[in-house]
DNA sequence: GGTTGCATGTAAATGGTTACATGATTGT
DNA sequence: ACAATCATGTAACCATTTACATGCAACC
């Protein structure tokens, strides 16, 4: 899935600008599927407007810069679907955190502590913003099936995760000293 | 995490070919952390021996080309350590299945069927390997409780992600024929 | 006075994948 | 006969990130 077709599936939710858009995949309804920053999103939009995927608009705001506002059109949707049909990549996970916990006994009591701490205050963040925006989000008050489904695929691993860090924590901490007083010994 | 410092950590459990490194992410214990192909393996092992974080020993084998066994050293270790106490980069999950699911009333009902039945074969598959390598798996009879805490996280996000793709198939799919009937009138 | 949010873009550097090249063995 | 597993490596290509460039408004 290149950018490209990651910003034809934002617009065919709705139109949105590049700034929109980058925000759908952090803390939006994309967050925790895909990621773009803006130094692929911007020259993804302007090769589908060139490709007659999408259409540019300039909406001007006082005191602030313009805004372009990029709307898809059928040729876009006929990509997108296109893509939808292609057979998916395997998911890739690459989390620094697993890997370095994976050397727990490497590192000092607290580092652990405060790693898995923060990791857990993100999770249960995510999950309340996921939550929110089940009631609140607007431009889908009438989510579809595939939204819902996507949404609550994110909470049950989400919440799987959170609940894991925290039920183990601290029999990995303990774990942990305790093998470090065998090797002082 | 770049390359070099993955595969100082597989091999900080133990010595291992080029090879045997790329399987530890495709199907050891670093598989659903992170990814590496050969293209980037081999040239890192190779940086790696240069500076000296790595030895190489060349084992003849009969039948078979000769495999090329590194070794962590002490300045590998330290490196390896250096980069775990370094703040870890956010998680980063890119699912092209998810996308294509968000969408799902665009596609036809045994496409979703399809698509989803086999991401549960899949996790299910992994779930059972995972259990295996707790009793099996020879480098690690006695895993560390950094790999037993990552393995286990690994598990219970599995685990959730199945569960939830069992117990929501059925509604999804009814949903999208429902809006496609609707539709359709 | 500094940071955050809004807003768009470019260019260089990075980092990695994909494809190719080679070759024997084992299983279907 | 063909595919898969074992085994190493290179080079071209790619996509994306990072850093830079610009600027105003609101908040602390």
């Amino acid at each position: 899935m290149d950018v490209k077709t990651l910003c034809l599936g934002v617009l065919n939710r709705s139109e949105a600008s590049g700034y929109e858009i980058k925000k759908a995949f952090e803390e939006g309804a994309f967050a925790h599927i895909h990621a773009a920053s803006f130094g692929s999103i911007y020259p993804a939009l302007n090769i589908l407007c060139g490709e007659g995927k999408v259409v540019r608009r300039d909406e001007s705001q006082d005191k602030r810069p313009d805004k372009k506002i990029y709307s898809i059109t059928e040729a876009g949707r006929a990509a997108l679907h296109l893509a939808l049909m292609e057979p998916p990549a395997a998911d890739r996970v690459r989390s620094d955190l697993l890997f370095i916990l994976f050397f727990a006994q490497l590192l000092p009591a607290e580092r652990l502590a405060r790693l898995i701490d923060e990791r857990i205050a993100w999770y249960r963040g995510h999950l309340q913003r996921m939550d929110c925006d089940d009631k609140a989000e607007t431009p889908s008050a009438h989510p579809t099936p595939g939204e819902r489904f996507v949404c609550g695929m994110g909470q049950a691993v989400y919440g799987a995760a959170a609940d894991y860090l925290e039920q183990n924590r601290d029999t990995l901490i303990a774990e942990v000293e305790a093998a470090a007083r065998f090797v002082a010994e």
